[in-house]
DNA sequence: CACCAGGGTGGTT
DNA sequence: AACCACCATGGT
C-alpha cells in the first residue's frame, strides 16, 4: 500500500474518540519544550514530577534554569531517567532560549527546525514536537505511536525517522491539515495508541 | 524478575 | 544511510 490518506485517518479517529482539544500539556511554551525533553524515553506522569520538581525550585524560566548547576537540576528531574545526560540537555535547551528563541520567529519552518536539531538533546522528534506545540508551525510527529498505527493499516512504514518523515510529506501535503489539526492529530494517534496498548 | 516508556548521541559498517 | 551500544530511573 502506498502512503495512507490522512484526511480519511483524521476523520476516523476524531469519530472514534471525539475531539480531544489536544494540546502539549504544559502552561507555558518553555514549560512545553522542556517537557518534551524529559518525557523522552521516559512516562509523561515522570516527566510531570520533574516539570513541578523545576518549579518549586523557580527553575521553570530560562535564564535560572540556564544559570543553576547541573547537580541541582540533576536532583530534581532525576527521576525522568538518564540523569547525567537529561539536566545537561535541558540546560543547552535553556540557553538556547535566553540567546535565540527570539530569533526564530524570522525563520522559515524549515529553518526552525534545523535551528531547533542545533540543540543538544533536541533530535528529529524533538524537533517536531517543539515545532508544532512551541512555534505552532505545521509538523507530524513521526513517533512510534504513528508507526504503529499506519503499519496496521498496511503502510510498510521505513524505519528511521527521517525516511519515515520524507516518506509521509507527500500525503501530509495533500491533506492540508491546519497546525491545529496537527495538534489534534497526534493527540488522536496517542490516544488511540494508549487504548490498544501496542 | 523481566520488560519498557511520547529519544538522542557518537561510533562503526 | 543504516545500524548499534549506551545512556538509567521508576512503573507494572
Amino acid at each position: 500500500m502506498e502512503t495512507p490518506d490522512l484526511r480519511v485517518l483524521y476523520t476516523e479517529l476524531l469519530r472514534r474518540h471525539g475531539p480531544q482539544g489536544w494540546w502539549w500539556p504544559g502552561e507555558n511554551p518553555f514549560e512545553i519544550a522542556i517537557g518534551a525533553v524529559l518525557v523522552q524515553r521516559s512516562r509523561w506522569g515522570q516527566a510531570v514530577i520533574s516539570l513541578r520538581n523545576l518549579e518549586r525550585a523557580g527553575l521553570l524560566a530560562p535564564t535560572p534554569l540556564a544559570g543553576a548547576t547541573e547537580e541541582t537540576i540533576r536532583s530534581l528531574v532525576r527521576g525522568s531517567g538518564f540523569p547525567t545526560v537529561k539536566p545537561r540537555r535541558l540546560q543547552a535547551l535553556a540557553a538556547w532560549w535566553v540567546q535565540r528563541y527570539s530569533t526564530v520567529s524570522a525563520m522559515t519552518d524549515a529553518e526552525a527546525r534545523v535551528e531547533l536539531l542545533g540543540i543538544e538533546g533536541v533530535g528529529e522528534e524533538t524537533a517536531d514536537a517543539i515545532s508544532l506545540y512551541v512555534l505552532r508551525r505545521p509538523a507530524f510527529l513521526c513517533d512510534e505511536y504513528a508507526r504503529r498505527l499506519l503499519t496496521d493499516r498496511g503502510w510498510d512504514v521505513p524505519r528511521s525517522y527521517r525516511a519515515f518523515r520524507r516518506a509521509l510529506d507527500p500525503a501530509l501535503q495533500e491533506a492540508r491539515f491546519s497546525v491545529a489539526e496537527l495538534a489534534e492529530l497526534h493527540g488522536l494517534i496517542v490516544e488511540e495508541g494508549k487504548l490498544r496498548g501496542r
